[in-house]
Order: structure tokens, then C-alpha cells, then sequence
DNA sequence: ACCTGAACACCGTTCAAGT
DNA sequence: ACCTGAACACCGTTCAAGT
């Protein structure tokens, strides 16, 4: 009765770092980064927007440590993980254990991207991936090509391109429709079509995130371990 | 005398879409994608901020056809390119050549993931490129994963992250902070030694975009190659 | 030490009004 | 048809002032 909603909102502990920075993750998981501002982050702590201040320098920073919150999350996982005497299988799971914590925040990869720095989280994750490929018996140098070959992957998410979610190209895009777009780019309908036969059950919304994902990453690594045999 | 310094101020020819968008990439390209505001692009117009709302929608329609004209812009070029048998090397090329674009507007690739729907002019490219993939032996089951697996790649950016011009951890670097470094994340540094070392002009802005990003197109390629050969 | 009220300089956007 | 002045609802941020 007392407490009104969240614990969040209660005044008895005082604000830190830490609680505006996962508030400010709360926030944007749940109503999208373009919903988190000062003023937003400071009512759901139940404070004045300008108490915020006296915490973070300002909402770069806080952007900054959410990235850096994330990505801690990502590394005391990925330590966790048993050793594989395979590089691509033990890197595989890396990355696909970080993918986990990214989907669980929609709002990280384009967060990331914006951000221009390397925070310590940052470095220690890719520090722990070149260890990786040095036990799989990379130079440093190709180690370093594949990681830009990987490039967001290696931390677990690929920007899409395309929401397949839009309303305008997906989902209930009717035979009508796709008739209409079959002059000016054949083959894109095409494609749409045989999978879709393939797949009655998604007719637009036909990307499957994950096992483009995977097929992309297996692509990736296959070819890194040619180039290591070539070298 | 009369005309103060940019041919855009003339208020003799009257605004129009085309004019606005054109002013907005200018000013994007010029002083970043934050510099872009209603009120900065009227004033580059010679015009009031509520003037343009006659000619677009808003911002978001703004942002839509900077980069509608951007794509549009690659189309023409890679439409021009001569036709070559190997899928690999006439993709290569149409990818390298969009590339190009964007190196001369660095701001498109973040607003181009910012944005959800596919327009026009993208489903032109990525027909295009669904051609050449069919031309060179591809189910539309393969192409489609090889798209994903291209990523923005098949568009001719990638995303890095991070700017290797910033000066926390590029450039001047010296040796104390890698010394300091060394322990924590002995692999990054030593990396970031050997190859500064094989090129010792480049200390820690060591990134070669372009040959990292040819590194990373031709390892998917030859990947998709051998897909291919397998189905 | 920690929080806030008032204020500033900016946004995007609307709408009735001007020519 | 095309442009604008005035105004609104929102931003991030500062700073002197409160407890």
C-alpha cells in the first residue's frame, strides 16, 4: 500500500551511478532508446531531472555506461564458458552467447555504433577473442583482418537492414501487391515467392534472425580457418 | 556583391523537394548528421524552418529522402558498370562502387539503419544484386542467405566501431599506455605492437579501411563461391 | 553530500495569417 | 501556391540555492 509501483521509485536509497545507469537500461528496453531522456530516467527514479547530474556528467555518459554495462553482462557469460580446443567451435559459442544479451537490448547495437570510443569492457571482450584465435594458431596480423571481417559480429549482432516487422513490405503483403512489384524488380519477387512456398507459414516476415545469423558467422569462420591454413 | 556567398541562398528560384533534400546531404556531409536541424537547413535555404514543411512531410521524411537520393545515386553508377562472367568479380565491383558513395557521406550508414521500411530505390539495388547472384548459379534460397551473411556489406558499407581517429586510444598512443595496458589486455597490445611494428607509420591509427573491408567482401564471396559448388 | 527551482538555449512541429 | 510569425511542447544542461 505503501510503496506505489516500482522499488525503483523509492526515496529511502539514495541515487548512485549504478542504479540511473539500470534504470536507464529499464527504460530503453522497455520503451525503446528514443524514450529515454533525463527527464524520463530521473521520473522513473522518482527524482528531478537535474538530480541526475550530480551522478553522470551528462547523457553521453550515460549512454557510455549502458554500453558498458551490456557488454560487462556479455563477458561474465563468455568467461563462464567451458574451453573448446576448436577455435571455431569455442568462438562460436562465444559470440553466440553475446547475441543472447543483445537481443534481450534491442536498443544496444545502434548505441554502440554511435559511441566512438573503446571502453575497458570493450577491450577486455575483444581481447578475450584474439586470445581465442591465437590458440587456434592465428598471427596477430590475420587475427587482426578477421576481426574486421567479423566486424559487429564478433560482439553478437548485425544491424538489419529491414525491420521485417514493417507493416509496408511485410507480413500481409498480398498477392496484388507482389504482382505489382514483379516488373520493376523480378527477382527480389521471385525470391519472396519460392521461399514462401518453401514456408507457407511466413509470407513476408521470412527472415529467421538466428540462422542467417549463424550461416553468415559459419561463413566468416570457415573462411578464417582456410586463410590460416593458406598462411 | 549582391548575392551574399552560396548560389542556395538565391530566394529567385523556389524551393522544392529536390532542393531541400539536396541542401540537407550538403549540410550532413558537411558538419555531421547532428548539425542537421530544421532550422539549420531553412537557414542554408535562405528560407524560415516552417517553410519547409510546404515541400516535406518532416524530418523523418527529410531523413527518408537523403537517403533515397544517396542509393539512387549508386544505382546510376553500378548500372553503368560493364557486365563481367564471374559473379564474383562483377559483384565485387558493384560493391566497391557504392562504396564509394558513402565514403562521401559518412552520415548515411547510421541513418540508413536508423531506418525501418525498404524504399524504392533500395529494392532496385538489391534486385540488382539478386540478378548477378542468379546469373552466377544461385538458388534463391542461397542468394537470400548470402544477403544476410553480406549484410550491409552488400549495400558497400560496414559499420566500425570505432573511430580510429580518436585520440584515447589511437595516434599518439605512447608507450607507457600500452605498457599499462599490457597487463590487462596482453593480447590487444601485443597485436597493436607487431603491427606497428611492420608498419611503423601507422602506430595505433592502424586500420586500413579499405583493404579491411575488401578483406572481409572477398572472404564472404569466396564463401559463398564454395556454397555454391557444394548445392 | 545530495537534491531541486528557475532559467537558458535549443529542438520539431502546428496553424492561422500573410503575400 | 508558397512562405512566415507566433506559439507549443518538448529537449539537455547550468547554477545558485536549498536541506
Amino acid at each position: 500500500m505503501t510503496a506505489k509501483t516500482a522499488a525503483t521509485r523509492s526515496p529511502k536509497v539514495p541515487l548512485s551511478r549504478e542504479r540511473v545507469l539500470g534504470a536507464a537500461i529499464a527504460v530503453a528496453d522497455t520503451g525503446g532508446i528514443a524514450s529515454l531522456t533525463m527527464r524520463r530516467l530521473a521520473q522513473e527514479l522518482g527524482v528531478e531531472a537535474m538530480s541526475l547530474y550530480y551522478h553522470v556528467s551528462n547523457k553521453e555518459d550515460v549512454l557510455d555506461g549502458m554500453i558498458d554495462a551490456v557488454v560487462t553482462e556479455i563477458n561474465v557469460l563468455v568467461d563462464a564458458l567451458e574451453p573448446n580446443p576448436d577455435w571455431r567451435l569455442a568462438l562460436r559459442e562465444r559470440i553466440l552467447t553475446a547475441r543472447q544479451v543483445f537481443l534481450r537490448h534491442p536498443w544496444a547495437p545502434g548505441v554502440l555504433e554511435s559511441r566512438t570510443g573503446m571502453s575497458p569492457p570493450i577491450v577486455l571482450y575483444f581481447d578475450s577473442v584474439l586470445e581465442l584465435l591465437r590458440a587456434g594458431g592465428f598471427s596477430y596480423d590475420l587475427a587482426h583482418h578477421g576481426l574486421h571481417a567479423l566486424g559487429s559480429r564478433a560482439l553478437g549482432f548485425t544491424q538489419e537492414l529491414f525491420d521485417p516487422g514493417d507493416d509496408d513490405y511485410s507480413g500481409d503483403a498480398d498477392a496484388a501487391l507482389l504482382e505489382q512489384m514483379a516488373e520493376q524488380v523480378p527477382h527480389l519477387v521471385a525470391m519472396m515467392m519460392e521461399i514462401s512456398h518453401d514456408d507457407p507459414e511466413s509470407t513476408l516476415g521470412w527472415c529467421d534472425d538466428q540462422v542467417e545469423f549463424e550461416f553468415g558467422l559459419d561463413l566468416i569462420l570457415d573462411g578464417l580457418e582456410r586463410s590460416r591454413e593458406r598462411a
